[in-house]
DNA sequence: ATGAAAGCGCTAACAT
DNA sequence: ATGTTAGCGCTTTCAT
């Protein structure tokens, strides 16, 4: 297993130079056809793999890009992870996966990793960068395509999805149910992602002139417990909810998780609306109610535009926004009288 | 971005040699005071990033390791890599994923990636090797530590769990309560996790002294919706059963939402216990009865034995094996009379 | 304690 | 169409 064959022992076994192996073995086009046959025969039987490090070293580029995300253990991400992976394959390029737990420290080092030659380019997916002054400017021409988070006046290519649009839509669907109090769920509060959702929340609120009371936006940060938890306190208001529009699948299942805790039914008392459709959302009972997104689409269309920039195409400036559906399942039903 | 300091820049401006300047950033203690400051402080500030691919090629190692899954969609998956990562990260590797999707080839493709340079060692969780004659002879002294499946007579070290003992257990518990009717949704059976996981049932059976009716035992393939399809076949037997024991949880979960379409309530009509404790599991309604394993735990465990290995240490011959715990929520209950 | 020089395995000019 | 040569950026003998 140690003694791996490199290109000389090749060359030197069939009396050509390195050179021509190295011309053989990369579909060149320059080597004739008695050599080609038998270079490509003997790699073979010599069950030869060129090293990466060499030859990386040599070509600076690692065909390889990062994808990073704020938390490998949300499933969310592993169906962008494969429409990613299967469009970098195609490419000959590898995927590494990068997690950050929104730790600035290592959200640095995966640009670092881009620095040093690890990867050639980075699909970032958690909405912030790292909190140093001029790191913007020291990144501003890296090979980044952001998906799913916004970074402004950073100039990079984005691909997004209608967050206020989608949440829109889902208030909407609620309010057509009947429901005049209708709370809000959110996530993390100072990034845009949580901020569109809720806009789109507010908007249609106010399009159908319903109050949004004190305490009916608590802020959360995508986790289950926190649904949970956040849920309880609604249910503590002098007014609850009948109604909640939550900004992701994972806090929606521990809402409902609390509701059927707090004796309430759902969609009969409450009804519920998520954000994401995870694979489970829909063998959840009741079936939740959600806003899908074309997540291996997603994927596939950042490593499609971070491949155009690495071959050295202008990416396309306004972000590529891709559609959503709003899924309507089990626990939304008409407003309790 | 594209001009990253090299550690002859860092020289030059120093006016010491690069062999200097290699030593004061390795800590290798070689460096005297003066000198050792200044270099690291211009290192610091030229914000230099050694060249992994010139330092791995010179070295000879890739400071990463591959974890190798058969299918990156599974959230099961998440928690081990996670432990991996930790323990990765500390002892200064970087983990790269690998999703074989039960394909041959790409199995094949992750094994090279090993003689290839581009990782130093291998943790596999799919329970079998490439189907290639010879393949086992040529990967038998690479640095490879198998976790949750079995690779047999391959001397691989292992991390496991008790299957076969966890699987009984759960049985058991469903027997306790007084079910005699007891069906098993199997994972894919040539697989030997899947193979204990049914021997346990097995056993449990045959120890109470109860009989496995036809088609009691259908074989599926862990994911969701084949547990709805094989649960479905299960009601269309003469003698359904009043209590089921799936092999893991997503097939549960697809079992539990085919239950509720024949109308049959859990746990009042049917029991079911699934296993592996998914992070949904307990919020999900009614909350899962299933067999927890200690996921990080058992990703931190194979990171260790690896970096033993890959450290010239020799690995433990007998597999490390990880308590598993029965966790009783509310999909099980007393036989229907 | 530091420098000089060699070389890891590969690819890409530049010859021929 | 193939060989020769140089060098990617780093670490590591071997000198001094």
């Amino acid at each position: 297993m140690n003694d791996r064959p490199k290109i000389k022992d090749i060359a030197v076994r069939l009396g050509v130079s390195a050179a021509t192996v190295s011309r053989a073995l990369s579909d060149s086009g320059l080597v004739a056809e008695p050599t080609l046959s038998r270079i490509r025969d003997l790699a073979r039987e010599m069950n030869y793999r060129p090293n990466v490090s060499a030859r990386n070293l040599r070509t600076k580029k690692a065909m390889a890009v990062l994808m990073v995300v704020r938390d490998v253990g949300n499933p969310f991400y592993l169906e962008i992870l494969k429409g990613v992976e299967a469009t970098a394959r195609a490419a000959g390029y590898s995927v590494l996966m990068g997690n950050t737990e929104n730790d600035s420290d290592r959200e640095v080092e995966y640009f670092d990793m881009l620095r040093d030659g690890h990867a050639d380019g980075m699909i970032l997916m958690t909405g912030k960068l790292p909190e140093r002054e001029g790191f913007l400017a020291s990144v501003a021409d890296a090979p980044i395509v952001v998906a799913l988070e916004a970074i402004e006046n950073a100039g990079f290519p984005h691909v997004l999805i209608d967050n206020q649009g989608a949440a829109q839509n889902a208030v909407e669907h609620l309010i057509g149910l009947g429901h005049k109090r209708i709370a809000h769920v959110s996530g993390p509060v100072p990034e845009i992602m949580s901020i569109h959702r809720r806009d789109g929340y507010r908007k249609a609120m106010a399009a159908a002139g319903l109050p949004i009371p004190d305490g009916y936006e608590p802020v959360g940060d995508y986790l289950l417990h926190t649904g949970q938890r956040l849920c309880h306190a609604l249910f503590e208001l002098p007014q609850p909810p009948t109604a909640i529009f939550v900004a992701n699948d994972e806090m929606a299942f521990g809402v409902i998780h609390e509701l059927r805790k707090l004796g309430l039914d759902v969609p009969a008392d409450v009804s519920v609306v998520g954000f994401d459709d995870l694979f489970l959302s829909e063998a959840f009972y009741p079936p939740l109610t959600t806003v899908s997104q074309p997540r291996t689409e997603i994927g596939r269309t950042a490593m499609t535009m971070l491949l155009d920039i690495l071959s050295g195409g202008l990416a396309a400036r306004q972000p590529a926004t891709m559609p959503t559906t709003l899924k309507i399942r089990g626990t939304t039903a008409p407003a309790p009288k």
